[in-house]
DNA sequence: GTCGTCACAAGTGTATGCACTTCTGACGAC
DNA sequence: GTCGTCAGAAGTGCATACACTTGTGACGAC
């Protein structure tokens, strides 16, 4: 009886869907306010309405769609207000994670992240690495929730970085070298347990450019409209193989 | 043409199960680990699995069910650890939310948010006022977080509620009026507009008895296996004079 | 008696079909 | 031309059907 490497990755049509619709969302693939067909989704994911349908109704609970009684699902606005206000939600969830990191992790755990960040910030520029970019800024944050050991800091940022990601993705154009360096910054705090400090570069780290966010959500809209690269990136690899959408 | 009083109540079948079955789950009218079998309780419903199935699908992805592949939903464990995790996680939204209330909230919403605690507080006692006194906690909590402005928190909160509804209950057998007196002097810090002290008060308030979580867990169990007289009251509520739908 | 095997029952996952609602565009009243 | 009306098209909401997976109990080997 050889021993199986976990058939974990028998998964639901329903789960894939989630996964790949979340991920279409999230880089605006779809743009802001066009509403989802049921029939022609499904058809391009070459399953029935079924599986789609829960997959569907689980973003809109976890507010990536909004639903609306025999309308359907629409794709949700990008506003400047509600990332402000999810920006300021998510300072106050990291930095509360941050402070009972800064109690419980161990010195080891945090060398670690302190290596982590600093591999980070030594990734190569480039437009090919940028989605690696922002992939490795969402898991210095997410690295940072589990060092907490409380679950619910790490599941309630995994969603924001979730529903942030695109914002990210423009912002990070500009400042990606500035947080890097922050990173590192906190960590450094962090390490010598003072935790007003890292959370107090945490907290700017967060809102630093938030003044600016009008202009960042003008930028996103450009990009939605002309060439969305993040978009290219992420369904390029999440629908892999599937057929080209006509 | 009459002024139609909204049609926002022609929901869907799904929406009406998510509500009912979270009420159920939430009271712990189905027991901890307890699998649900879907063709059963779409018949006790009178619907088809479809809508369930979506209902349940959400409710899972909010952290109320746990879902298997090919072995469908089960009963969320009630254990001390998740509830202690849960409570350290609230403190932190709700203190968050408190401070940006202290900033942002008008003179006469804090007078008013004073009003209801003291109305709260003078309700009456008594075993069928009880899930009266429940709804009024849960309501402060979340007319606390209407006052900061920004609805990641009243969103996250409104959540909180629905998770920890259980052991609230069972906590609040105890401390309904201490709980009440603690409201009214957060509000009272509130409206001097120290949110320091008014923070400090609100997070005593939400862990002062975490170290004695261990025995309403168990008082949980007890209640869950006896007499659930929670899941009565709601499920009496939510059940209700729902016709039978064919 | 213990264990493994196998067939059937039970249950979940997905596809399909149909009813009902919403959308759209043409037509006619004014 | 503007507006209201209405019929057909399009689309969502739900029920049903079927395939496939998991659970269960009887039977036989040992």
């Amino acid at each position: 009886m050889t021993s199986i490497p976990e058939p974990l990755s028998v998964q639901r049509s329903t789960d894939r869907l989630y996964e790949r619709v979340k991920a279409m969302v999230t880089a605006y693939r779809l743009r802001p306010g066009e509403r989802i067909n049921e029939v022609e989704l499904a058809r391009q994911f070459g399953v029935s309405r079924t599986p789609l349908r829960e997959a569907l109704n689980r973003l809109a609970s976890e507010g990536f769609l909004s639903a609306t009684a025999n309308r359907g699902y629409h794709i949700r606005p990008l506003d400047p207000h509600g990332v402000l206000i999810l920006y300021e939600y998510r300072a106050v969830v990291e930095v509360g994670a941050l402070r009972l990191s800064c109690e419980r992790a161990s010195d080891e755990a945090l060398a670690e992240l302190e290596a982590f960040a600093a591999r980070s910030r030594d990734e190569p520029d480039g437009d090919v690495q940028a989605l690696r970019v922002l992939a490795l800024d969402e898991e210095f944050h997410e690295r940072l929730a589990v060092l907490s050991g409380n679950d619910e800091f790490l599941r309630s940022i995994r969603s924001i970085n979730d529903r942030i990601r695109f914002v990210r993705w423009i912002d990070m154009q500009n400042r990606r070298a500035g947080t890097q360096s922050e990173h590192m910054a906190i960590v450094r705090h962090l390490r010598m347990r003072d935790a007003n400090t890292a959370a107090a570069l945490l907290r700017r780290h967060i809102t630093r450019r938030l003044d600016q966010i009008v202009e960042v959500i003008k930028a996103g809209y450009a990009e939605i409209y002309t060439d969305n690269a993040l978009a290219a990136h992420v369904v390029g690899e999440s629908m892999g193989p599937t057929a080209p959408r006509q």
